[in-house]
DNA sequence: TTTTTGTATTCAAATTTTTGAATACAAAAA
DNA sequence: TTTTTGTATTCAAAAATTTGAATACAAAAA
């Protein structure tokens, strides 16, 4: 499971409380590659943290509970690239539009078009908002370091899913 | 969860064994757009048959345990048309190789474009394979009946989907 | 003839994911 | 000024998925 690598890969760009590690995953790059819940992600940073792959730094808030900022340690960072070099199998797609075509044959064929007609739009729209993801790095291409090249090309890859998406439907 | 739908779906072509439903998952259309092992669609049929939405008839195999035929019964057929008025959502991609994307910088760029390589050639060969699966249909799309047109529609899905990864890599 | 592969089902445990909630304060909007 | 939204963390239970295994026979391959 990818869960434990997807939030050291988030922290070797840069250290992020569990909050917005959990933000990430819920609006910024992780919508497009992997998914998690706010309580997975704290579980998985307390758990990183016991393991030693990660460490905090507990900022005082005005009477609420500390706020967290984890960063990747050198263990957490081996522990990255060890992974990094295992080759990774393709993950199974589980998609119930794919699941709903195979009992079309059930409902009239007007309850399918509009559902994939809904669905291209909905891929339509994600197709704009992981565009806007991508500006900022596809209009300093030549300028940009590394981490954030790398960026650009999963990115594109969100997008072009998006787009076979709307292609298809 | 679309798994208890996927199965039914299934028997809502033809009726099939629990062994017989596992292949699906594990070689045939399931494999495109839904996964499942074995002990999950046996404990899943076992459900379904106690929820009156399928219905199994007893085959005496020598010695051995009975084979079951199940078919979907009016109950199971009425709650998948149920489900299939529903809006779908489109599931969430959980892909590794878009999160070592995310950690790239942290090793060798030939860390990455090797593996970047392999996948593309695992793709080109799920490009084939169900391309496959879909010669029957393809080649018969004017006398197709009613289900099997969805499936070649599915499978076409499946097909854009294998080639846009190796369009990316 | 022995071994492997394929058919066929079931049990159990561990891990992961989902769902629902409670707590607490700051800032912005109504 | 009250309500909503955003920041920030934690707990608990239910559901789903994965992993590992046992059983049993037939057919095909070595």
């Amino acid at each position: 499971m990818a869960l434990k690598h997807t939030i050291l890969a988030f922290l070797s760009r840069q250290s992020l409380s569990g909050y917005e590690v959990a933000k990430e995953f819920a609006e910024g790059f992780g919508s497009c590659f992997w998914k998690a819940s706010q309580q997975q992600v704290y579980a998985e940073l307390a758990k990183l943290e016991q393991q030693g792959n990660v460490s905090y730094e507990a900022i005082p808030q005005s009477g609420r509970l500390d706020k967290k900022i984890y960063s990747i340690t050198d263990l957490g960072k081996k522990e990255l690239t060890e992974w990094l070099t295992k080759p990774s199998e393709p993950t199974a797609i589980r998609e119930d539009l794919g699941v709903m075509g195979l009992a079309g044959h059930l409902v009239p064929h007007q309850v399918i078009t509009r559902e994939v007609e809904r669905r291209r739009q909905l891929h339509a729209g994600m197709v704009v908002q992981v565009k806007m993801m991508d500006e900022y790095f596809a209009h300093n291409l030549e300028s940009l370091e590394l981490k954030d090249l790398y960026m650009h090309l999963i990115i594109r890859r969100a997008i072009r899913y998006q787009e076979d998406w709307v292609g298809w439907c």
